[in-house]
DNA sequence: GAATACTTGACAAAAATAGTAGGTTATTAT
DNA sequence: ATAATAACCTACTATTTTTGTCAAGTATTC
C-alpha cells in the first residue's frame, strides 16, 4: 500500500542524475535514460513537468541538457514528488481545493492528515544533496 | 500522493464502528453501512477479509454481526491496512519476497524503505482505542 | 544545413480501483 | 417446521489510473 507511481520514482532518479551536473555541466535525457534505465520518451514527459515548474532548466541543442534551478541541499523530494504526483493527501477529500463534507463526524479525518504531515515533513527534510552524498545511509541509521 | 485506496479507508471505519460494540455486542453490516455511508456488499467483502484474518469474529443469524478478535488497544491501524492493501512498500521492489535487482546501484532504494519504515511506524503507534476515544487530535498536537 | 536536443500533444495497452449482483449457508425466533 | 435475519461466497464489470509509445515540431550549435 502507498505505493508511489513510476513517474515520481523515475522522476526523483533523474533529478539525482541532474544534480551530479550541479553546477554547470548540462545531462542530456539520453545519458538520464542509459544510466537509469528509463526511456527516452518517459523521461521526456516526467521532465517537462519539472522543467514548468521551475525546478530544473533546460538548454537545446548540442551541448544542452537539463540543469538544476537551485543547489543541490534546496531541492527536497517533497518538492520533486509534489509536482509528479501531486501534494500528500492519504485520502481524496484531504486534497487541497477538495472540501471534506464529513470531515466534522469523520473519525479517520484527522489520522490521515496527520499521516499526510508527517510523511511531508519526512520528505522535506531530505534533499538531493542527500541523495548524491549518500547521506540517506547515515539518517536511516541514526 | 501516496493516496489509501477506499478499501483501506472504509475498512479502518468499519473497525472503528465494530470497536465501539467491544467486547460483546456483535455490530452487523447494516448498522457500519448506515452510520458510514458503505454500501452492505462492498463492506461485505472488506470485513470478509479482515475476518479471514482474524482480525474479526462473526455471529450468523439474528443478533449476530461483527466484533473484535482483540481488544481496542491491541489492534493497530497498520494491521488493519496490511491485510486490506498489503505491507506498505513504496516500491514493488520493497515488497515482501520482491528482491529488488539493482538495489545496490539504485541511490532512491533506501530512501524508500526509510520512508515505509516511517509509516509502518506510526501506523503501528495508532490503535483503534486512539479512534474510540478521539485521542488522534492530541497526538496531533504534541 | 546537418546534427543535436528539448517540446508538445495524441494515443493506447494494461493494471488497479471501486464497486454490483445474485445466490448460499447458518442461526434464531415463532 | 418455517420464516426472518445476517453472514458468506463468487463472479462480473465499468471506470479510472498507470505506464508508457509515437510522431511531428522547435531551437541551437557547429
Amino acid at each position: 500500500m502507498l505505493k508511489l507511481s513510476t513517474k515520481g520514482q523515475y522522476g526523483v532518479r533523474a533529478m539525482y542524475e541532474i544534480a551530479r551536473g550541479f553546477p554547470d555541466t548540462p545531462v542530456t535525457i539520453k545519458e538520464i535514460s542509459e544510466r537509469q534505465d528509463v526511456s527516452v520518451a518517459y523521461l521526456e514527459q516526467i521532465l517537462n513537468k519539472l522543467r514548468k515548474a521551475g525546478i530544473i532548466k533546460s538548454i537545446k541543442g548540442p551541448g544542452g541538457g537539463y540543469l538544476l534551478s537551485a543547489s543541490p541541499d534546496k531541492i527536497s523530494i517533497a518538492a520533486i514528488l509534489n509536482e509528479l504526483e501531486g501534494p500528500v493527501a492519504i485520502t481524496s477529500c484531504l486534497e487541497p481545493g477538495e472540501g471534506c463534507v464529513r470531515a466534522d463526524k469523520c473519525v479517520t479525518h484527522l489520522l490521515w492528515k496527520a499521516l499526510g504531515e508527517q510523511i511531508e515533513a519526512f520528505l522535506n527534510t531530505i534533499t538531493l544533496k542527500h541523495l548524491v552524498s549518500g547521506e540517506v545511509y547515515k539518517r536511516k541509521r541514526k
